[in-house]
RNA sequence: GCGAAUGUGGCGGAAUUUGGUAGACGCACUGGAUUUAGGUUCCAGCGGUUCACCCCGUGCGGGUUCGAGUCCCGCCAUUCGCACCA
């Protein structure tokens, strides 16, 4: 099977619309019209039987249904996250847009917004997309990538008591290190932060001047801010008092969003504890004894001192032995930086979300059987202020599918990652109207053997596609666990170095190079020019020149031959240059086939059919069974060149006399019988160097292997007068190695 | 800073699994043939060198081995990803 569907809600149809007002279900039509033209010229092989669009409501409505079963089984809830807001244009933007703070097309300013959303709650399934990866035959770097954005950290849990009475948390990896503590670091969104920042303007105005940043400055900045409070904790060992401060470094949805300042072993406290005067204790001294100067960081494990009762011992018992000692103030506790998937946008170009707000049952899912929720395609777009369905009356109003009061329909849009994150499977059964996709069709093809993407892929679609498929196995509906066996992340074509874009002007026009040098020597260059998984950078035409010219040549070659009937003869009928050409043919049969099924590697396809089409040539005119053997190895070699230039193989496997469409026809197989060969030239190593070639049988035994090689003309200037030490034969009897030392 | 990958002619790149003839195939270039000429096509050459021989050569330096582009150790460089994750 080898589909392919338009992944087409999102921003560009929607900035398209607000830039030249036409609407987005118009533009997207015309771009897919376009797309599949350009698709079919290529010739590339889809079965559009199982064509699919996200924007088309028999695709969204099962993005809908899922939505409807996964708030049943308890994986949607709603929470608040910061958003990037505009006030002036009245909407919320994507990171993209926001540059310096501002909105990138107007400039208007753009501010940190907590707005209630939707959520995924991907981050119960960590672990298992974690341990996942080991059935998994992709990149190491994409693995490595999913990793990192997994971001699994084993530490502890600890609460540290305030001397109000409340309990600060924690979480650390760096338990160990417990004696340093000289300060508390929580986020400025922290309860305890927030609670105290209401006595506190000082603390206020510094809470929201770090709110107030950008999400990027934020990031960007080294800088470590801090701002002491009143607040105070309470060591759980010394009964030491140590100061709470709201810090702009600490993540408040990270952990637990409060970290205990150890300045003597962690870069950042020690970089914080150093501008705001806090004193350093350092309590970990390096297993190698060296000395470290009393104001410098030490972040690696080691052995305890300054500890109390843990003094002298190391780190990874030290952290056993206390959280043994603190009892139920502490617990062995694993962290992800995988977070929740928010899922909502305020947007119009997308699946609407199928909810209802009741003012007496609140937020109530939308009932199965009124799905699809249609997103209206008679809106008006001003490119300004909210999302259209806002103020749609004929899309808002509706009646509660639990009290039957009236009711307003949800105007926030679906990421269109979910879009993307189970399309495959509607390949399946891309025209069911029952369900997304019917079991048994799942478990006649799943899981997908091969799936090719961009590498820009590696984390947020292949983390949301794999989550979304452990989902379905936990509704009932697939019985895999990982959607992708194989993945291979295609490189780009480069134009000068840079990814082709219109607004650069660095296009090459597909249409234009069809025109002018056929689809077929466009696909052959571009295979031809690096392996799959490289990027292409296009400097000029002189590769696809070449490419021509291999196909003219194959053109040439057939049509000079004279098609022929005749059996091919008994092979020991046949002269040595006929032997040698199909010897060459079968052994290429079976690299190009390996090439092409195991080891995915088409540059080396071309390059064999190319070799493959030199041997060809190189038949003497005068050969004696010239037609059969022509025949029989051009057959061959038209049957594999269709992988690579379709529509020239086809009419060449016409003029072959070739029965069908060449696509149909029977992959040649490659026959052992013709790879042998009387006589192989055998190498003569003398100490590790190539000395000379003797031409043995290929049954000739070892004995003779031996004296063939110490009677080699060429080796014997190394090898007189030397003492033979010993003779290797390796296996596969392409080389002898004679070990030789002077007297 | 952390993680991953990659370093082979003028260029894109080959060298399969388990160490065994480095530079396949193509581009560019050079010379020749055909042609009034250009283009096309065909033939030959094309890592370096003191150029039949020998020697050197797969980022650098070591090591293992009869033999290393391939394996091991230590560097260097480039690219990509993540980046205050406690």
């Amino acid at each position: 099977m080898h589909p392919l569907g338009w992944d087409s809600f999102g921003m560009p149809a929607e900035n398209a619309a607000i830039k030249h007002g036409i609407h987005p279900a118009v533009w997207t039509r015309a771009n897919i019209q376009e797309m599949k033209g350009q698709i079919q010229k290529m010739g590339i092989s889809y079965d559009w039987d199982r064509e699919i669009a996200t924007f088309q409501e028999d695709y969204y409505r099962w993005n809908q249904w899922l939505f409807l079963k996964m708030w049943e089984r308890g994986d949607v809830f709603r929470a608040h996250r910061n958003v990037n807001w505009c006030e002036e244009l009245g909407t919320v933007l994507a990171n993209e847009q926001v540059v310096d703070g501002k909105d990138e097309r107007t400039g208007f300013p753009v501010v940190q917004k907590p707005m209630e959303q939707y959520f995924y709650a991907i981050s119960k399934y960590s672990q298992e997309l974690l341990d996942g990866h080991d059935q998994l035959d992709w990149p190491e770097n994409v693995k490595a990538m999913q990793r990192h954005w997994i971001g699994r950290s084993e530490g502890a849990r600890l609460s540290f008591d305030l001397a109000t009475g409340e309990q600060i948390q924690v979480f650390t990896t760096r338990l160990d290190t417990l004696f340093g503590v000289s300060f508390m670091a929580l986020s400025t969104e922290h309860p305890v932060i927030e609670e105290a920042a209401k006595a506190d303007p000082g603390l206020k105005a510094f809470c929201d001047q770090v709110a107030g940043m950008s999400r990027e400055d934020r990031l960007m900045s080294d800088i470590k801010l801090g701002y002491r409070s009143t607040v105070e904790a309470v060591h759980p060992f010394t009964g030491e008092k140590v100061p709470v401060f709201a810090a702009n470094y600490v993540l408040m949805d990270y952990g637990t969003g409060a970290v205990m300042g150890v300045p003597a072993h962690d870069e950042r406290d020690h970089a914080f504890a150093k501008k705001y005067g806090v004193s350093i204790t350092q309590v970990i001294a390096p297993v190698d004894g060296h000395e470290v100067k009393a104001e410098d960081c030490f972040a690696d494990e080691g052995i305890l001192i300054n500890s109390g009762e843990f003094t002298g011992l190391s780190s990874e018992a030290a952290v056993d032995a206390m959280v043994a000692k603190l009892g139920d103030r502490a617990e062995k506790a694993i962290t992800f930086k995988l977070k929740d998937w928010g899922l909502s946008r305020q947007r119009y170009w997308g699946t609407p979300i199928p909810t209802i707000h009741c003012p007496t049952c609140g937020v109530v899912p939308e009932k199965a059987e009124n799905l699809p929720v249609r997103l209206p395609e008679d809106v008006e777009f001003h490119g300004r202020g909210a999302s259209p369905l806002t103020t749609s009356r004929a899309f808002l109003d509706c009646t509660c599918p639990a009290c039957g009061a009236a009711a307003t329909r949800e105007t926030d849009t679906m990421d269109t990652f979910v879009d993307s994150s189970w399309y495959w499977m509607r390949y399946l059964d891309p025209k069911n109207d029952q369900a997304p996709f019917a079991k048994a069709e799942s478990d006649a093809w799943m899981p997908v053997d091969l799936y090719i993407g961009g590498i820009e892929h590696a984390t947020m679609h292949l983390i949301y596609a794999r989550y979304f498929y452990k989902v379905l196995r936990d509704l009932g509906m697939v019985s895999g666990d990982e959607p992708f066996k194989k993945l291979i992340c295609q490189g780009m074509v480069l134009k000068d170095g840079f990814k082709m874009s219109k607004s650069k002007g660095n296009i090459v026009d597909p249409d234009e190079v069809i025109a002018r040098y056929g689809a077929d020597a466009l696909r052959l260059f571009m295979i031809f020019a690096a392996p799959i998984e490289k990027e292409i950078d296009w400097t000029g035409f002189e590769g696809i020149e070449g490419a021509t010219r291999f196909l003219k040549r194959v053109t040439r070659m057939v049509d000079e031959h004279v098609v022929c009937g005749e059996e091919l003869p008994a092979k020991d009928q046949l002269s040595k240059e006929e032997k040698e050409l199909l010897r060459k043919l079968h052994l290429m049969i079976h690299r190009i086939t390996d090439d092409l099924e195991t080891r995915y590697s088409f540059n080396t396809l071309v390059s064999g059919l190319m070799e493959l089409a030199n041997a060809l040539g190189d038949l003497p005119a005068d050969a004696p069974h010239r037609g059969p053997v022509m025949q029989h190895a051009l057959s061959a070699f038209v049957r594999m060149l269709s992988t690579a230039a379709p529509h020239l193989a086809e009419q060449l496997w016409e003029q072959l006399g070739g029965q069908g469409f060449v696509m149909h026809a029977t992959w040649p197989e490659a026959q052992e019988a013709y790879m042998s060969a009387e006589e192989v030239t055998v190498v003569v190593q003398v100490n590790g160097k190539v000395r000379g070639r003797v031409t043995l049988s290929p049954s000739a035994t070892e004995d003779e292997r031996r004296a063939a090689a110490l009677a080699c003309p060429e080796a014997q200037a190394h090898l007189a007068g030397k003492e033979i030490v010993k003779v290797v034969i390796p296996p596969g009897g392409k080389l002898i190695s004679v070990v030789v030392k002077n007297p």
